[in-house]
DNA sequence: GAATAATATTCAAAAGGATGAATATGGTAC
DNA sequence: GTACCATATTCATCCTTTTGAATATTATTC
């Protein structure tokens, strides 16, 4: 028992490594609104593509987020959405206010999502009607 | 707005910093029985002395705990008790069960709090007899 | 097939955190 | 005062994370 002391914060631990970093909570906020893919993130946050998707990664491992691709772009999703309650118990811990999360629409991202185009850009497969 | 991004994050930053680190939780789930000198969590974590004295440096400079001297003892105590919230959180996102605070008295202790001596070891070191 | 769009990975230098050993501090007892 | 106790701090080394630059991968369109 004693032994396994580490072993017992490890979880935590690796969730709290995750979040202690100023581009990952961006990212996770951006996320707040529903997924979305990196092009987004990039138009909404100013970050470069490279830096984000290393961001990405970590999350990824961390197991925090999820993706999916569809056609070119590949959207990520909060896979534990539990997540957002450490960060809101944080900011409430802190005395700030909650965290407001982004518009799921910026008119300077050109992802699907945004120009409201349907999937699959030409194609327009629908599903397997 | 969009300038003070790392500002903005810069308070949950530091203290998910402050969390991510597994001598640092096992410190605060000891804390979470009420105030403990550094000798007591010796005994209860069997950590060395100047390495809780590190990290409990960490802690304070994060403003998670405070301190207080009653002779010998320094007395450390949780001063954002809301600081549990975000722990319980993540180990709910987790999955994971809460943490179950340790006990308040530990045979193998020799401070104040253990041996039920009054404040200020003023008199015997009844411990010997 | 080739070209291209969106994203991922690798690499390397710099920065920062972890931790053991030694030493310093502040308060108490005599 | 001196000796002593509990705790704090400093220092040096090692290890990990950060981040920019360059490059690779994967799926799509033609």
């Amino acid at each position: 028992m004693v032994r396994k002391r580490k072993d017992m914060y490890d979880s935590q631990v690796k969730l709290f490594k995750a979040l202690m970093h100023p581009g990952r909570l961006a990212i996770l906020d951006v996320l707040r609104a529903g997924e979305a893919c990196v092009c987004h993130m990039e138009a909404a946050l100013g970050f470069r593509q490279a830096y984000l998707s290393q961001q990405l990664m970590v999350l990824r491992e961390a197991c925090l987020v999820d993706d999916r691709r569809d056609g070119w772009n590949i959207y990520y999703r909060v896979s534990k959405p539990d997540v957002f309650k450490v960060i809101d118990a944080a900011c409430s811990a802190l005395g700030e206010n909650k965290r407001t999360s982004s518009p799921a629409v910026i008119p300077s991202c050109a992802c699907p999502h945004c120009t409201g185009e349907k999937a699959s850009a030409s194609v327009a497969v629908a599903k397997a009607v």
